[in-house]
Parts: structure tokens; C-alpha cells; sequence
DNA sequence: TTAGATGCAAATAGTTTGCATTTGT
DNA sequence: ACAAATGCAAACTATTTGCATCTAA
């Protein structure tokens, strides 16, 4: 064997610190491959709110080796692991995705302005536990959108 | 003018009874069309869940003379009017319509055999009245998604 | 070492548009 | 009567697929 370090680049693999939703990618047997890091970063790092298109806009900006089915390929598996939902909140043609942290998300969209309002108590843990109990289901997440007027459309400022 | 009635054939036209949904396009100053109202049919009688190809598929069954175009303009006026919702319950690439009676709705999504389970009882009112008097937001509907398994899937049953 | 993942480019599917014509009010 | 809505067909956009190659474990 040559001793030259035939190393692949993959600026992820600093193992250690892999973010709790890579954790989840590794846990549920699947590879930590530079595509799928990247794509998760640049998901993670949208706050949570993120088009198709703009995803694979700012993936290609991040490295433009990762091609389009990959990245298509990534919301899929993400979607199935529950890391993240599609959602419609502008366009009806492109998905929102929005990370589920904890297997939830809920936020508020103005139907005005397309403004997008997050929150975090949901106190949907009793409906939870009940709906299990009457029904007999396992429920593993949820999202909560509300529509509406914000307080700058609704005149309330 | 001649005495033979051209009359255009109209089957929803026998006014008066209206659904309550057609009472809502007209209050909004649009005209209740053949089209529209056929695809307002098509989607109640789906029982509240349909995506936009089994729509186009269904209202060409009833009326092969209505254009697609038109269908998808229908789906974006009742969007816009929010008597129904996109959300994306199977495939990420066809949205499923959900109505929103009362401008509401609800339901688990079974991550494994695909199956949808609606539920009526939110309880979200208090939520939904504490948003509005923290956030300043008018609230006028709200769509809720669970994800789990069914009581099937659980081995519940 | 090897099953799983990738990138490419072509194929597919879903949705929108412009415009002449029709229709509800 | 006439603004609004329609149907058509072509254009457009988003997403998926098959396959040879590559790579994480």
C-alpha cells in the first residue's frame, strides 16, 4: 500500500459532534454520507423553514458535486424519519419542509402577508395521550398550523 | 327573440338549496359556475380527503367537458377561501385536499400502512384564544396532523 | 469488501399560462 | 351587456428513474 493518505474530503466526518438528527440518520441504519450532512445542515441552518428550491439552490451553492436527485432522495428519507414534514405555506406547487425537533412543530401563517409565526407550547400532550387511549394508535409527532391574520394584518399594533 | 328557451344546462343551478360551501363563494362575490360547483361536489363527496389526481380523475368522470385548468383553479380559489387545505399526506408530490369544515380539521396519519384516521375534538379553542390575546394574531382555522401508527400497525388489536 | 448511496441525464408527472369563447349575474 | 370564468393546448416546473460508479462502514 502507497503510504500517500488517499483521504476523501468530507468535512462532516469529524465524527464527534454529529448533530442529534445525524444521530438519528446512524441510529435508524443509515450512512452519514457527505450528501445527506450537507443537506441537513443547510436544512438546519434555514431556522427550520425551507423550500425544495431554495434547498437545492443553497445545497449547490454549498457544493455543487451534489446533484438534484440526491438531494430529493435526502427530503424523502428525512420525511420517512420524521426529522422533517412537508408543508404547503406559500406556493401550492413547492413543499415547505420544516424541521420536526422533538417530532413536533407548529406555527401560525398569515394569510395576508405569508408571514410565518412559530411557537412552542402546543399542550397537545393530554389530546396525545387520549387519542392513544380511545383509539388505540401510537402517535410518534404532530404539526399544528394555524391560519389567520398577524398582528401587523390585523391592525392590532 | 325566438321563443325556443336555450337554456344552458345547469344541474346544480336548481338553486336553493345550496351547501353551505357554495353560500361561501357566492358571499365572496364569485360566481357559482358549473365548473365550481362540480368540483366542490366531487370534493365533499370524497368525504374530505382527495388529491388533486383523483379530483381531475373524478370530476372528468362527471362532466369530461371541464378542463383541467379549471379544476386546479377551483383547488386555489377554495384555498384561498380556506375551504380546503393542501397538506401532504402520501406522496410529497400530489397534495392531498382536506376541507376544513368549520375551518378546522384534524387527523392521524399512520406512517406505516398509510392510512388516515380523522378525529373531531381538538380541543384547541383555549390555545387558539391565548395566541391571539399573546401574539396579537386573528385566528380563523387551524389544521392538526399526528403521526404514528394505527391501532392495526400498534398491534393494538 | 460490499451493500448502500451517489450523480447524471433523460423521462415523467403535475401545474400554469395565453387567449379566444362562453356564461352567470 | 359584460366582467368573470372557461377550455384548450402548449409551455413550464418539479420530481423521479435507471444505471454505472463510488464510498461509508
Amino acid at each position: 500500500m502507497p503510504s500517500s493518505d488517499a483521504v476523501s474530503y468530507n468535512s462532516h466526518m469529524n465524527d464527534a459532534n454529529l448533530s442529534p438528527r445525524a444521530e438519528k440518520l446512524r441510529e435508524a441504519g443509515h450512512k452519514l454520507t457527505h450528501a445527506r450532512l450537507t443537506v441537513l445542515d443547510v436544512i438546519e441552518q434555514s431556522g427550520g423553514h425551507i423550500t425544495s428550491t431554495e434547498l437545492l439552490d443553497r445545497v449547490n451553492a454549498a457544493d455543487a458535486s451534489i446533484g438534484r436527485a440526491s438531494v430529493f432522495r435526502c427530503l424523502d428519507l428525512f420525511t420517512r424519519l420524521s426529522i422533517i414534514r412537508p408543508t404547503y405555506i406559500d406556493s401550492s406547487v413547492t413543499p415547505t419542509y420544516v424541521l420536526m425537533p422533538d417530532g413536533h412543530h407548529h406555527h401560525i401563517i398569515c394569510s395576508n402577508c405569508g408571514r410565518v409565526i412559530e411557537f412552542e407550547d402546543c399542550h397537545l400532550e393530554g389530546l396525545t395521550r387520549e387519542l392513544e387511549a380511545r383509539l388505540g394508535v401510537k402517535l410518534t409527532g404532530h404539526l399544528l398550523e394555524f391560519y389567520g391574520t398577524c398582528a401587523e394584518c390585523s391592525g392590532s399594533v
